[in-house]
DNA sequence: TCTGGGGTCCTTACTCTA
DNA sequence: TCTGTAGAGTAAGGACCC
């Protein structure tokens, strides 16, 4: 017997700016931008424009000083990353009454099993959507399909405030069509790549064969896309998982050819990552050292420890062991400290 | 003064060992 | 010992995601 599946995407509209229009009132209806310090004079990047401020064209990843130039009148704020995670936890719970087959990704989104629920699919997202305005005033958008890939771009389809349901029977008409950028996995990149091989929509990477994606994008990657763009993926919904990596880094104010200043940075992290990896009860094996120089030349150096340890000092010495390794011959932008191979404390 | 920060996964290259 | 090869582990870089 075949059982379709029915997967649920949920994600908020304009999350981190919904929160702040929330709780301060006099910002509804404004243009406002979430990033960094919230000082757009300074170093850092859009997380999240509210709908008001992208008719500006402003939008997330864009430099603070790019968004202020194109929306003056734009209110800049910081990112108040406590208080998007204590709403996210409340929706995450809510989310988990509906249905324990509960995928988290990342602090706005999740995927939810709901196959098991009696009612038409319709009324479950309904219920959701009713059930995450009423304990956080925020709104969102639903996608629900067979699997996560169609119900993530189904949720992308219709937004603010959308509800998208697409069958298997609907990728032709449905997903064919998109822009190629809207399959996930496809990034910029891979986009401008596919542009120059006259391949503009998910249904131009299905017109192609196996073989010639794998030619043309690496065996697996060639894989997904073939199936990707047919609408199969098989991947569960992950429950529980455990992180592979704990890391931190800094992107200085003004770019530094003070060695002093890149060590000092980089022992600061290193501690930060540590304390992490205590909380969390890890140990690591793996140390990496980034340096972003001011040409944005990015280089890593990373040393393997012959046992897990969260000692400060022999991950101290490791990374400082990897920083020797890398020519300071240009100023340095940005320090990163990174701990990989972890392992969970017993206890 | 374009280009954050915290992650994952993939590819390629190299080394060591069986 | 020579030669080849397969697999594991490590290192570095890059693309992508939110």
């Amino acid at each position: 017997m075949h059982l379709t599946k029915k997967i649920l995407h949920m994600d908020m509209d304009a999350f981190f700016a919904s929160v702040e229009q929330l709780r301060r009132p006099e910002l509804r209806g404004k243009p406002i931008v979430v990033g960094g310090s919230g000082n757009p004079l300074k170093r850092g990047v859009v997380s999240t424009a509210s709908y008001e401020a992208r008719r500006y064209g402003v939008h997330s990843a864009m430099p603070l000083r790019t968004a202020l130039k194109l929306c003056p009148n734009c209110i800049f704020l910081p990112v108040d990353y406590g208080e998007y995670q204590r709403v996210s936890r409340v929706i995450k719970r809510l989310l988990l009454e509906v249905s324990p087959l509960m995928e988290d990704v990342g602090i706005d989104e999740a995927y939810l099993d709901i196959t098991g629920r009696p009612e038409p699919v319709e009324e479950t997202a309904r219920e959701i959507k009713r059930r995450v305005l009423e304990a956080t005033g925020l709104t969102c958008s639903i996608g629900i399909a067979p699997n996560k890939l169609l119900a993530k771009i189904a949720s992308d389809l219709r937004k603010p405030d959308g509800l998208t349901i697409i069958g298997a029977e609907d990728v032709e008409t449905m997903i064919w069509p998109l822009p190629a950028r809207k399959l996930p996995g496809v990034g910029p990149k891979t986009e401008e790549h596919m542009k120059g091989l006259g391949i503009n929509t998910i249904g131009g990477i299905a017109a192609k064969t196996p073989g010639e994606l794998e030619e043309l994008f690496g065996r697996s990657y060639g894989q997904y896309l073939f199936e990707a763009s047919r609408g199969i993926h098989e991947s569960p919904i992950i429950t529980e998982w455990e992180p592979k990596s704990l890391s931190r880094e800094e992107t200085f104010e003004t770019d530094t050819s003070d060695w002093q200043t890149v060590a000092r940075s980089l022992a600061m992290l290193l501690r930060d990552v540590v304390s992490s990896m205590r909380e969390d009860g890890y140990s690591g094996r793996t140390v990496a050292v980034k340096i972003r120089f001011e040409d944005f030349q990015t280089v890593t150096r990373a040393k393997t420890l012959p046992v897990e340890t969260c000692s400060l000092e022999v991950l101290r010495r490791a990374a400082f062991e990897c920083l020797g390794r890398i020519e300071l011959i240009k100023r340095v932008r940005l320090v990163g400290a990174r701990v990989s191979s972890l392992k969970k404390i017993a206890g």
